[in-house]
RNA sequence: CGGGGCGUAGCGCAGUCUGGUAGCGCGCAGCGUUCGGGACGCUGAGGCCGGAGGUUCGAGUCCUCUCGCCCCGACCA
C-alpha cells in the first residue's frame, strides 16, 4: 500500500472524548472512527488488524475442532420468548419491527438460534461432540458504551457453541476450549489469566473469564499469587474466619441487652462507640429484588456482593432500597436488624453461622442490641455466600493474602448445561435409546475488544507497538527526500521485492518532512520500519529499525528484501 | 436510570458571565524555500455557533424545550 493513497489520516491531537489509551491511539492513527455512541467504523488500517485477529481466532477454533458457519443477525423474537432470556437481557436486546409488524431481535448472542438449528440435525449421540462457531456482528443496547472499542453496542464477536452427550463430555470440551483461548491470547502477545466468573444474563452453571490485567480494565480480578486462585470480584470467595480466634469462637450465648447508641448509624460508629471490633457486629442492608423488599445480613466487617446476592435471589433486577422505601417498610435506617422483623425475606451470609453475640440494630431509633445470635434471636430464609472478597482477605484455597487488579474481559466461556436444550427441545437418543437433552457450552470472544486490549497492553508514549501476528503491515518504508538521488526508485524496488516475497508493506511515499513520517510510523506501530534516505544510500544501505527497540541497523540495499522477509518470518514464528 | 461535563470549520479550542461584523492553532489547497524526529514564508478555501421555540431593533451569547456525545455509578465479549 502506498501511504499517499491510504484512506485515513493521523492526527497530532488526541480526540477530546477519548479517555482510554487504546481509544486515543486507534483514533489518532486513523484506524477507527466513531459513528454514534458505541458504534465505530474500521478504516482500512484498523480493519486489517481486526481481520488478522479474527484469523488467529479462526485458526485456533478450527484446531480445537470447531466448524465455522454463519447465522442470521435477525432473530425471531419468539425464540427469545421460548428461552425466557428476553427477560434477563432486558433493555440490552435491540428489537426491530418488520413491515408486517412482526418483532425481530438483533442478535446479541446466538444460543437460541444455534440450539434451534442444532436440534434439527442432532439426533443421535453419534452426532456429538459438535462445536459450531461464527464470527459475526452482535448488537447490544448497552446502558453505557465506553472506552472506544472496549465497550460498544455493535461489535464483532466470535461465538462458539458446544453440544455434548453428558456433563463429563462437556467438561472435556470446556477444557479444550480453555486451551484454545489461551493459545489465541498467547499468539497476540497478551498475558491473559483465566478467572472464575459469574455467568450473568447468559445463564448456566460454571463460567470462566479471560482477563488482561491493565489499569484501564472495567473489571476487578481477585487473585492469589501463592496458589493461582483467580476470580472476578463479582464471583470471588475469601476466607471469613476471624484472625482473633479466641474472640471468634465464644461458645456461650450471652443474653440479649438493649443499649443506647445515640447517632451511631454506621458499623464504624457503633463498633467505636461500644468498643467492639467490626466483626462482632451484624450489618443489615435492604434491597429491592424485582419489586420485593428483602434484607441481606452479613457480619459487620464484610460487605454484600450484589452479584452473588442477585444470583441467590434468582432475580433479574436488584438495587439498594431507597430511603422512602425502607421507612415505608417500618425500618429505622441505621438501627435496623432482622431481630423482630416480620414479613421481609432475610438472606444471611454464611459468615453469620459461626458468629456469636453480635451487636445489631434494635429497630428503634438510637438503640442497638448486644449479644444477638442467629437462630435464637432471629431466623433467616436463606444462608449463602453473599460476601464481597477484598484485597487483603485470605485466599479461599490456600489462605495466602489475596490481591486485586483491574482487568479487561477478553473472553468468556460458559458451561450452560441443559436449561436451553430442555426449553428448546434439543434432544438426542443415547446408546440405550433413551431421549436426553444435549449438554451445552458457549464460548465468546469480542474481536474488537481484543484488538483494543492488544493496544492497551502494547504501546509506548509514541504510539502503538503491534505484535507481528496482527500488525496491519509487516514493514513500513519511509522515504526521506524522495526527490533526491535514487531514494524513490530504491524504495519502490524494495517495496515490490518485499511484496513478491509475500511481505505486507506500507510505503510512505508522501512529500513530508522526516519528523512527520517517523512520528506517523511510530503511531501506526508497524513492527519493522525501513528508512530509505540519501544518507543511508551513500553507503548503499537502508536503515532497518524494529518498532519495539531503539537502535537501528544498516542493511545493504541488495540484501534488504531478503533479510527483511527473513526477519518478518522469524517474528511471526516467535 | 441517577450524578457530572461538553456540543462553535475536518480535528483541538477561544468567544457565552456583560447581546452589536464569528476567531485562533493544527489540518486542507496553490506558489516558493526547506528536508534524519510533527520546517518556514506568502496566498486561499472552508461555519444552519447541535435542533426547535421564545425575549430583543439585534442572539453563538439571555430564557424554555429537545437531541447528541463524553466521564463516574447499576450491566457485559
Amino acid at each position: 500500500m502506498k501511504y499517499s493513497r491510504l484512506f485515513g489520516r493521523t492526527t497530532r491531537e488526541t480526540p477530546a472524548d477519548a479517555e482510554s489509551v487504546s481509544h486515543q491511539l486507534l483514533v489518532r492513527a486513523g484506524m477507527i472512527c466513531q459513528g454514534a455512541a458505541g458504534v465505530y467504523s474500521y478504516l482500512p488500517l484498523g480493519w486489517r488488524v481486526l481481520r488478522n485477529v479474527e484469523q488467529i481466532i479462526r485458526e485456533e477454533m478450527d484446531r480445537a475442532g470447531g466448524q465455522e458457519l454463519l447465522m442470521p443477525a435477525l432473530q425471531p423474537f419468539e425464540l427469545w420468548e421460548a428461552s425466557g432470556r428476553y427477560v434477563s437481557f432486558g433493555q440490552s436486546l435491540f428489537t426491530v419491527m418488520d413491515r408486517k409488524e412482526h418483532r425481530l431481535a438483533l442478535g446479541p448472542t446466538h444460543e437460541e438460534v444455534i440450539t434451534d438449528l442444532a436440534r434439527r440435525y442432532i439426533q443421535s449421540y453419534r452426532d456429538m461432540p459438535l462445536m459450531p462457531y461464527q464470527i459475526q456482528t452482535k448488537f447490544r443496547d448497552e446502558p453505557r458504551p465506553r472506552g472506544g472499542l472496549l465497550r460498544v453496542r455493535e461489535f464483532i464477536m466470535k461465538d462458539m457453541y458446544s453440544f455434548d452427550v453428558d456433563e463429563e463430555a462437556l467438561d472435556k470440551t470446556y477444557k479444550t476450549m480453555a486451551t484454545a483461548y489461551a493459545a489465541v491470547y498467547r499468539r497476540l502477545g497478551l498475558p491473559a489469566v483465566m478467572v472464575e466468573a459469574d455467568s450473568g444474563a447468559i445463564g448456566g452453571k460454571a463460567s470462566h473469564e479471560f482477563m488482561v490485567l491493565t489499569a484501564t480494565g472495567e473489571d476487578v480480578v481477585i487473585h492469589c499469587d501463592a496458589c493461582g486462585y483467580a476470580a472476578n470480584a463479582e464471583k470471588a470467595r475469601s476466607r471469613k474466619d476471624v484472625r482473633d480466634a479466641a474472640v471468634a469462637t465464644e461458645p456461650e450465648l450471652e443474653s440479649l441487652v438493649e443499649v443506647a447508641t445515640p447517632e451511631c448509624r454506621t458499623i464504624e460508629e457503633v463498633a467505636g462507640f461500644l468498643k467492639v471490633p467490626a466483626y462482632k457486629t451484624l450489618k443489615a442492608v435492604f434491597y429491592v429484588a424485582d419489586r420485593e423488599f428483602v434484607l441481606a445480613v452479613i457480619r459487620g466487617d464484610l460487605d454484600v456482593n450484589e452479584v452473588k446476592l442477585q444470583r441467590v435471589l434468582k432475580c433479574t433486577d436488584l438495587r439498594l432500597a431507597e430511603a422512602d422505601e425502607t421507612s415505608q417498610a417500618g425500618v429505622v435506617a441505621g438501627f435496623a436488624s432482622p431481630v423482630g422483623l416480620r414479613d421481609v425475606r432475610v438472606i444471611a451470609d454464611d459468615s453469620l453461622l459461626d458468629a456469636r453475640n453480635l451487636v445489631a440494630g434494635a429497630n428503634r431509633e438510637g438503640y442497638h442490641l448486644m449479644n444477638v445470635n442467629l437462630g435464637r434471636d432471629f431466623t433467616v430464609d436463606l444462608v449463602a455466600d453473599i460476601a464481597l472478597a477484598r484485597e487483603g482477605d485470605a485466599c479461599p484455597v490456600c489462605g495466602a493474602v489475596l490481591k486485586a487488579d483491574r482487568g479487561i474481559e477478553v473472553g468468556h466461556i460458559f458451561k450452560l448445561g441443559t436449561f436451553l436444550s430442555e426449553k428448546l427441545n434439543a434432544v438426542f437418543l443415547d446408546d440405550s435409546g433413551a431421549s436426553k437433552p444435549c449438554v451445552m457450552g458457549c464460548y465468546g470472544i469480542g474481536v474488537g475488544r481484543l484488538l483494543a486490549a492488544v493496544v492497551e497492553h502494547c504501546h509506548d508514549e509514541k504510539g502503538i507497538v503491534w505484535p507481528m501476528s496482527v500488525a496491519p503491515y509487516q514493514v513500513h518504508i519511509c522515504t526521506l527526500n524522495p526527490d533526491k538521488g535514487n531514494v524513490e526508485s530504491v524504495a519502490e524496488r524494495l517495496y515490490e521485492d518485499l511484496r513478491r516475497l509475500g511481505i505486507e508493506v506500507l510505503l510512505d511515499d508522501r512529500q513530508m518532512s522526516p519528523g512527520v513520517k517517523f512520528n506517523d510510523a511510530d503511531l501506526l506501530g508497524v513492527p519493522f520500519r525501513v528508512t530509505v534516505s540519501p544518507r543511508a544510500l551513500a553507503s548503499s544501505s537502508v536503515e532497518v529499525k524494529r518498532r519495539d527497540v531503539t537502535q537501528s541497523q544498516l542493511i545493504a540495499v541488495e540484501e534488504a528484501a531478503g533479510r527483511l522477509s527473513q526477519m518478518v518470518r522469524q517474528a511471526l514464528a516467535a
